[in-house]
DNA sequence: GCATTGATTTAGACTGAGTCTAAAACTGGA
DNA sequence: TCCAGTTTTAGACTCAGTCTAAATCAATGC
């Protein structure tokens, strides 16, 4: 449950217009990894007038003020993720669901010997949920 | 190197026209995971009536046969891999270079003590090539 | 060599995700 | 109330990927 969007949208230097707050109750409280235009169908349930072009913006300004994080996951779109911890990604093939995975499920190891420097790894796994 | 393309494609089950043999002796052969448009810049280069619609015709094609597989890696379009045996990624985030990385080279455990059926994984990684 | 048939390619229209822009609307301070 | 700065809007635009009708190609049979 997002306590307090506005807040949570000022503690991050953004103005708390109403269509951002909105937006922010959504996008941010969700687990459900939802496209654009996914975000803006269910935001127009309660605010019929937004705009598509502000549903971008939006979702473009809380990624580049760290509220979100874009993933590829999807064919044909991209999915927003408001967990900004370290997780990993489950892939329903069947339904296209996808899944957050806790980073200490799964250990990873040996990732300090690639001849890389890794600022950011995640597992991703695609199948079926059981 | 490809050895025998027009071979690799009646294996396949692929009638070898001669569009179908230009595009497989790039891509099949390729370390690049290219878009579907850098295909078509190569392959127009050797060819230059190739029509955009012959490349992503064949190209769907060669996933559909098992000569490519599609990824999610790179913002606005998808990438194709030759290689079809397992393997990680990794993704230069200044240049949006992939590079292979080895099955083996990474330890993933306990992807068995996950409540899903999982048909594959890999690991992606983000960075700076060294 | 020609006709026929089935497969493939082509050119470009189309769709949808994502971006851009000018005008309108909004908000806060004076 | 006015003004300036910010935000939103409506829709045009770009581009990746798909679709389609017509053209082309290739193989086969006569």
């Amino acid at each position: 449950m997002l306590a307090d969007p506005i807040q949570t949208l000022r503690d991050h230097g953004i103005q708390p217009s109403a269509q951002r707050v909105e937006v922010a109750r959504y996008v941010l409280d969700t687990d459900e990894h939802p496209s654009a235009d996914r975000v803006w169908e269910v935001v127009r349930e309660r605010q019929p007038t937004i705009s598509r072009a502000t549903i971008y913006n939006t979702l473009n300004l809380f990624v580049e003020h760290g509220l979100l994080r874009t993933l590829l996951l999807s064919e044909g779109h991209v999915v927003f993720d408001p967990k900004t911890n370290r997780h990993h990604h489950f892939v329903d093939e069947a339904t296209g669901r996808i899944v957050d995975v806790p980073w200490d499920a799964l250990d990873v190891g040996r990732i300090d010997e690639l001849p890389f420097e890794v600022a950011d790894y995640q597992v991703v796994l695609r199948g079926r949920l059981s």
